[in-house]
DNA sequence: GACAATAATGTAAGCGCTTACAAAATCCCA
DNA sequence: TGGGATTTTGTAAGCGCTTACATTATTGTC
């Protein structure tokens, strides 16, 4: 509107005036670009010397027009103010990134309906393929991804059960097995602070993974103590002094992930409880606080590097294909046995 | 190439297809979409439940093509694997979002190759703006940046001898801040660990404030025991146990960040020294695991998530103007003082 | 009620690239 | 060395949208 000092659109050089100065048509020049080898190897310095000498780089929007692909893939995690993602996220980049594609990342703050928009507003902008967390979703939303073409891959999850491609862990086995530690220890009265298992199969399966274990081992599990929160130190904190509260008072909180067990473990050092000799604690993730707490977090490691990596493979797998069928891969996660898990009091 | 069971190309609806629905001309539909306000209500709810009905949602490409910009905000971070960055970028992308852009975020691994290899892919996949990190790079750089009309923001620092836009802080001062009070604390023989200062100007400008700070108190700067080393917590443990064994042994090991201080803590703890009695270590930063080592940290607080938020209205407001000048915005950091800075031993 | 001003809509020209197909150049072997 | 096979290059038709400008409808004024 108001052009006050309106600066003059700088005028960039476009295909048509490489090929002008490399004296070749568009085409030539295209194909130098994105299939070097169908050019002979004189035009194609000439061209690419065209390109230096002018400072030409290739509009996106055309190109993302003419090529029906941006050469863009989404991701959206729950988060990016924690590292439970932060990580993987990285790799997930990297190897994108080598692969000559651009990563976009949302985050949908835990809310299924945050998430929604966010997955049509990241395909709007363009992406080729999406990777989400979990598998948890409306089938509204698979039509939609399916009708546009668009391969997702779900991370964090593998559970046989869910046709759709993912690359991650058996989260109910993996909590299982370090609950199956916790009892083994000693322990009768558990307790566990979740993330809200609403739109969050990670969560659920955690949840159905402690209590598993629980009635393999003759412990009830349907009155299990059982607080969902939202995933930050400071709820954790709450959780856990609300569950101390109970009667009969838990001997080991299991948390669904490190970032609650941190706030867990906190909180019992401001009640002037001692862990594990008063308390038991356990996390879920093996991020890098685990290790720094006092002391440190016994949890389930995850292998979140080879997950990222991986993802970014079979994505682009995906994408090379055409099919949005892909095999899922499970990834195996082992127990971080560490100072948090001891025996009950006596 | 080999098609096996070639998806049929999902024939999306497009504008031409909405506007037939509606009755209208494709440029009223766009209008719709774009300034709804330019169309008389009747025809706009026709056209949008068509629209609806249609399940449209427009081409990016050709709407950036088209409209010469695409709406996206490019952000280039050193690492997204701590947690320094992640804040911030977070209240970034909220404020981004409610904006109507989007956020496309890369990491340059503090390598200054890295990044500009990073800004120019951004800007080849239609960055309309950047959001860097400091202001050290190559001049040929910003050249690129300006001929193409990108505004670029540098964040986390505020040098008023740099007259490019930024919104942060003043790293020397704050760190001088902080060095003030190491030395009132009576500390004489400092040490410091520090980021690579190539191509970082957050970590020079904080050794300098370090450097100054001595330097009034009649302590000799120059001799400063300095490592540098990369941002992570093993780099700091390593880096501490170094420090350590220089004669005369520093009393007071001051980091460029916190991940680097909970390293130098985590190896104190592991030489069995004691943190303050023996040695007192301060950070930068203030990011969560501050607060979760034991003792917590001294450091320096930074108002990650306001930094977020002004730095997309900053952006937004420069891409709105068309003006690439913004005035620089500085943001006020305050210390905290918590368990890791005491007195020398006696 | 006529006419100018203003608002709403339509027409159509690109935006800069990719790619199917056509044409030209080069290669290979009898 | 001729002529088909193959490689290299050119031609030109879109890709789906925005927007300047033209046209038509509506409003207000006297």
């Amino acid at each position: 509107m108001s052009d006050d000092k309106s600066e003059i659109p700088p005028d960039l050089p476009t295909l048509a005036d490489v090929a002008e100065r490399a004296k070749v048509s568009t085409a030539t020049v295209s194909r130098c670009l994105n299939s070097p080898d169908r050019v002979v190897e004189a035009t194609r310095e000439r061209v690419l010397k065209a390109v230096r000498d002018l400072g030409y780089s290739p509009n996106f929007g055309a190109r993302a027009l003419a090529a029906r692909r941006t050469g863009t893939v989404g991701a959206i995690i729950p988060t990016m103010e924690n590292a439970i993602f932060a990580r993987a996220m990285q790799a997930f980049q990297e190897e994108l990134r080598d692969n000559g594609l651009t990563l976009l990342v949302a985050s949908s703050a835990y809310s299924p309906e945050v998430e929604d928009e966010q997955i049509r507003a990241l395909v709007a902008r363009g992406a080729d393929a999406l990777l989400l967390i979990g598998h948890d979703r409306s089938e509204a939303l698979y039509q939609f991804l399916e009708r546009r073409g668009v391969p997702v891959l779900a991370a964090w999850v593998h559970d046989t059960d869910n046709p759709r491609p993912s690359i991650g862990f058996d989260n109910r086995k993996a909590m299982r097995q370090l609950a199956e530690k916790v009892i083994a220890a000693g322990h009768r009265h558990l307790a566990m602070i979740s993330a809200d298992q609403h739109g969050n199969d990670r969560a659920r399966e955690r949840v159905a993974g402690l209590r598993a274990a629980m009635a393999a081992h003759g412990l009830e599990a349907e009155t299990l103590p059982l607080i969902e929160t939202r995933y930050s130190i400071e709820h954790g904190r709450q959780a856990f002094a609300k569950l101390m509260r109970r009667a009969p008072r838990p001997t080991a909180v299991v948390c669904g992930n490190d970032v609650l067990a941190v706030g867990a473990l906190q909180m019992a050092r401001d009640m002037g409880l001692h862990v594990p000799g008063d308390v038991s604690i356990t996390g879920f993730d093996d991020i890098e606080i685990a290790t720094l707490v006092e002391p440190p977090l016994t949890t389930v490691h995850v292998p979140h590097r080879a997950m990222g990596r991986q993802a970014a493979q079979l994505l682009i797998e995906m994408l090379r294909s055409g099919a949005p069928l892909a095999e899922s891969v499970e990834l195996q996660t082992d127990l971080r046995l560490r100072g948090t898990l001891g025996p009950p009091p006596v």
